[in-house]
RNA sequence: GGACGGGUGGGUGAGUGGCUAAAACCAGCAGACUGUAAAUCUGCCGCUCCUUGCGGGCUACGAAGGUUCGAAUCCUUCCCCGUCCA
C-alpha cells in the first residue's frame, strides 16, 4: 500500500458513521484514525462473511457499502471468506438451524461470492482472504491455546447461548439417559468402532455436524462454541484495526476484538450495521423467507421489486442502501410527511440509485423507463421479454390447438394448470390485449404468432408459438 | 423401561365414522381502490382431465397394515414429540 493522504478525522467520522448501528468504542476508533492519518498508513478494516448461499442480496450490501466507505476513505479493505468457519456453522440465531454445508458448496459459493461482492468494492483494492488458509491447518495444540484465552463463562453469557442452555439441559440429560438405558437393554453390544481417518479422506473435510436435536430444544455441541474463538484467530491473522457486522454479529465481533491483546495486538475497534428490513416490512432480509432483492438480478426486476416495499421502509433503505447523508434523508422524510413531496417520488430515486449502484447509470434510466411504461403508463416496453411456447410434444385432444391454461403452466407463468385457471377465472390474463375469463379459451398452434400475456400485475411478456 | 398426552394443508390450529379437499386465523395470489405502496373491501388458495360442470379422476390429516358400503376420525404395529415416573 502506498502511503495515502486522508482527510481529516472527523470528516472520516462523519462519514464513516453514516447508518451505523454501534461503534465499539467509538473514542478508540477515532484514536486509530489519527494515528493512521498522522502515520499515512491505512487502517486494516475487515468484513468477514460466511459463503453459506450461492446469491447475495441488498442485506449483504449494507454492511458491504460500509467496507466500501473504508476503501474510499483510502484504508485496506479486507474481505474475509469464511470457507473454514462456514462449515461449523455460525451458532448465531437460536431458532434457525443452520445445515452444515460440504467443502463443495463452501468453494462453489465463494467463487459466485466474489463477482457479486465486486459490484461494489473496488476490485483492485481488496484484500481477499480465506480463513481456511491458516484455520485448515491449525494445530491442535493452539487451538487449545486460542480456547485457553477465553472463558466459558463468557462465551456462555451470550442470550442465545443461555437461553439454549436452560432449555437444552433438562433435555440432554434426558437423552442420555435414555440412550444409555437403550444401550443396557441392548446387552452392551460393542458396535464397530469408528475409524481413524486418513490424513487423504481429510482432504475432503466433512462439514461438522450439530449433536442431533429437536425443534424445541437447542442443546449446544462444543464445536458451536469454538465459532467465535476460531473467527477470533481470523481478527488475529489479519491484524484488524476494524472489524465491521451486522448488529447480530456484535457478540462475535467483541469476542474477536478480546482475543487480538492476547496475540499481542492491539484490540480492533468494532463496527456494526442495523439488519436490513425484508420487502415484506417485517422480518430480516433473507433468502429463505423470499423477501429479498438479489444482486444479480437484472436492474428493472430490481427496480420492480424495490418499488413496490411500503413506504415505511423507503427511510431505512435510504440510510443503507445509498450514499445520501443522513440529514438530507431526514429532510426529505419531513417533507413527505408535511405532504410537499410525493413518496412515489421519494421511492422511484431510491429504486434508482440502488440500480445505478450496481449497474451503473445507463441501467438505472433505463430500469426506470421500463417501470414507469409497464406499471405507470401500463403499456408494453420496449424490453418486454420474449418467451417461446414449445409445441413440439404437445397432443392435445384438439390438434393445433392449446389451452391458455396450460400455455401459461408451459410458459412458467404458473404454478400449476389449477393455479392457471384460477387466474383466468379471476380475470388477471390479459392475452393481446383483452382480458380473457374464459377458462375454455385455446390458443391456435398453426400460425406461428407472437403474442402478448400479461398476468396479474407484474408478469408480462410476449411468446411466440414454436 | 413405565404412565399419560400429542403428531392435521406454507404457519398457528379446529375437527373423533359419511354433510370434510378438511373450520378459523396468518401468510400467499387475484380483483376493486390507489402511487404496482399501505390500509380497506371482494374473491381465490392440493393436483389433474375435459364436454368449465355446485363435473370426472387422483392424492392428502406421522408410517405401514386392518375393520367398514364409507376412516383425519375405530383397531394393530412401528416411528417421532411433550409431560411425569424409574
Amino acid at each position: 500500500m502506498t502511503e495515502h493522504k486522508f482527510i481529516s478525522v472527523e470528516e472520516q467520522l462523519s462519514y464513516i458513521k453514516k447508518g451505523v448501528a454501534e461503534i465499539i468504542p467509538e473514542p478508540e476508533l477515532a484514536v486509530k484514525l489519527e494515528a493512521s492519518r498522522k502515520t499515512g498508513k491505512p487502517l486494516r478494516v475487515y468484513l468477514g462473511v460466511d459463503p453459506t448461499a450461492p446469491d447475495l442480496h441488498l442485506g449483504h450490501t449494507v454492511v458491504l457499502r460500509k467496507l466500501k466507505h473504508f476503501q474510499d476513505l483510502g484504508h485496506t479493505a479486507v474481505f474475509l471468506i469464511g470457507d473454514f468457519s462456514a462449515m461449523i456453522g455460525d451458532p448465531t440465531g437460536v431458532s434457525e438451524t443452520r445445515p452444515p454445508l460440504t467443502r463443495e458448496q463452501v468453494d462453489a459459493n465463494a467463487k459466485t461470492y466474489l463477482e457479486q461482492v465486486y459490484k461494489i468494492l473496488d476490485r483492485e483494492k481488496t484484500e481477499v482472504r480465506y480463513n481456511s488458509e491458516w484455520l485448515d491447518k491449525l494445530p491442535s495444540y493452539d487451538i487449545v491455546r486460542l480456547c485457553g484465552h477465553y472463558q466459558l463463562s463468557r462465551l456462555l453469557e451470550r442470550e442465545d447461548f443461555r437461553k439454549r442452555l436452560e432449555s437444552g439441559q433438562a433435555w440432554e440429560l434426558r437423552r442420555q439417559r435414555r440412550e444409555a438405558l437403550k444401550s443396557y437393554a441392548e446387552g452392551l453390544e460393542v458396535k464397530n468402532p469408528p475409524a481413524i481417518p486418513d490424513l487423504e479422506a481429510r482432504k475432503t473435510l466433512a462439514p461438522i455436524e450439530p449433536a442431533k436435536t429437536t425443534d424445541l430444544a437447542q442443546p449446544i455441541s462444543v464445536h458451536e462454541l469454538l465459532y467465535p474463538l476460531l473467527t477470533a484467530y481470523d481478527a488475529v491473522m489479519l491484524r484488524s484495526d476494524v472489524e465491521l457486522g451486522a448488529t447480530e454479529q456484535k457478540f462475535n465481533l467483541l469476542v474477536h476484538r478480546e482475543i487480538q491483546p492476547e496475540y499481542g495486538l492491539p484490540g480492533q475497534a468494532i463496527l456494526t450495521m442495523p439488519i436490513l428490513v425484508g420487502l415484506d416490512g417485517q422480518r430480516k432480509m433473507s433468502k429463505s423467507l423470499g423477501n429479498y432483492v438479489g444482486i444479480t438480478e437484472p436492474p428493472s426486476e430490481m427496480f420492480e421489486k424495490i418499488m413496490s416495499i411500503s413506504d415505511s421502509l423507503i427511510w431505512p433503505y435510504l440510510e443503507l442502501l445509498t450514499d445520501r447523508p443522513a440529514d438530507v434523508i431526514k429532510n426529505l422524510q419531513k417533507n413527505v410527511l408535511a405532504g410537499t413531496t410525493h413518496p412515489k417520488q421519494v421511492k422511484l430515486s431510491l429504486a434508482s440509485e440502488i440500480v445505478r449502484g450496481l449497474y451503473g447509470e445507463d441501467a438505472a434510466l433505463k430500469a426506470a423507463a421500463t417501470w414507469d411504461i409497464k406499471f405507470s403508463k401500463r403499456e408494453v416496453p420496449e424490453d418486454t421479454p420474449v418467451k417461446h411456447l414449445l409445441k413440439d410434444n404437445y397432443i392435445g385432444s384438439k390438434p393445433g390447438k392449446m389451452r391458455l391454461s396450460r400455455a401459461l403452466l408451459s410458459l412458467d407463468a404458473a404454478p400449476s394448470r389449477a393455479e392457471a385457471e384460477r387466474l383466468i377465472k379471476q380475470g388477471a390474463v390479459e392475452l393481446d390485449g383483452a382480458v380473457i375469463t374464459d377458462p375454455t379459451c385455446e390458443i391456435d398452434l398453426d400460425t406461428p404468432q407472437k403474442h402478448l400475456l400479461r398476468i396479474g400485475k407484474k408478469q408480462l411478456f410476449y411468446f411466440i408459438v414454436q
